[in-house]
DNA sequence: GCTTACTTTGACAACACTGTCCAAGATAAG
DNA sequence: CTTATCTTGGACAGTGTTGTCAAAGTAAGC
């Protein structure tokens, strides 16, 4: 997905249109990550490059776009699965899965408040799938196995997580608290939306 | 702050004009609300009136702007204040509050998802303030008396009463859920956040 | 060092939008 | 009925965007 293998038959890509195309690729994911709705002017200035030349490897904005969520989409997929969500308690594992989405949203803002759906609704929800669609697995094992709160459908839960997680991100983008505050009290907010009513807090 | 009184001298003004004025701001309340980069030809065209008449009663996009986003704020802390926020327990007063929110949300879905922050942040944050503050002020009451969980700062239980709301919203929008069990489901999840870790459930 | 692929620069068309002006035509107020 | 006011359609300047093209410069590959 991420290799463009064209097959030229003549010489080998050079490599500083390699060089280009991947500068403007990460340009774009920094800048569009900011502000989904930045011009193509805007990114071929962060990525150092002509606006012409962001055309040169991306026919069309959208293009570009497609390849961002993608290469972000990949990236999400690998850190979560390597966290292990299906391992362990679903309690643990819901806190590992926090962790590392919270560490994600830290590392691609786009995820968060620029509201995504707003630049293109559809392609949004297909990205966001691999992300909730794990989570989706981990509550509905937490709630059969009794650990989870089961008056809350899953439905809700899963919303109700990722809103929680976009204010917290935005706590900290806003400079109203500290990445390690919106952090922990994200987790003490989650845990109280998940917990069984006769559980007792466990974490310190 | 909603009067125009111009003090003109000759004739009154037309009726009609009135009604356009109306019109038109009534249209952008609708229109802006559900996509805020609407064009001043679509809210012209929602209002029932041409393009031109629309600059005839608001001199910018800006100034309609502030005039929808005066005329909602006018709405919200009316509605709000007669709740009454500051009487009885904490508890019950934040259950008005949510519900009062509620229906607003349900109202004016410019104050949810399509990040009006996206449109003017500036503008934005202030006519959040006379919702936040009101509810900050609710907050500390509640946790000054020992009625709601002070492991949470101030901060974030709005942010993340705030968040859950438009989650709430969304997800009734997005049609996945009924606005009764959205309303059900936030007020559980925000109970689960404010309540102290001894209390047992109370509402039904 | 020569060839070729790539980049850059500048210019340009197409389009959408905001905001303005004017000249009729419609209509409410007196 | 008269008149000031309002609405409307057409036209237009200004701006900012995407996307294309051609010519000239630059650097990689052999």
């Amino acid at each position: 997905m991420s290799e463009k293998s064209d097959g030229r038959r003549g010489r080998r890509r050079r490599s500083d249109a390699d060089r280009s195309a991947t500068a403007v690729l990460e340009a774009a994911v920094r800048v569009l990550g900011r502000r989904p709705e930045a011009s193509m002017e805007e990114i071929a200035a962060a990525a150092g490059v002509a606006r012409q030349t962001v055309y040169a490897h991306y026919p069309s904005r959208q293009a570009l776009l497609s390849a961002v969520i993608g290469k972000i989409t990949d990236d999400v997929i690998a850190t979560i699965d390597a966290a292990g969500i299906d391992t362990g308690s679903a309690y643990e594992a819901l806190m590992r899965w926090l962790d590392t989405s919270w560490g994600l949203l830290d590392r691609y803002p786009l995820l968060l408040h620029p509201s995504v759906a707003t630049i293109d609704p559809q392609e949004s929800h297909e990205s966001h799938l691999p992300i909730t669609s794990r989570l989706e697995r981990l509550i509905r094992r937490g709630q059969d196995a009794g650990e989870f709160n089961p008056d809350l459908s899953v439905t809700w839960l899963l919303a109700a997580t990722m809103a929680l997680g976009h204010a917290a991100g935005n706590e900290v983008a806003a400079g109203r608290m500290t990445s390690a505050q919106a952090g922990s009290a994200l987790r003490e907010s989650v845990l109280r939306l998940y917990r069984t009513d006769d559980r007792q807090r466990v974490d310190e």
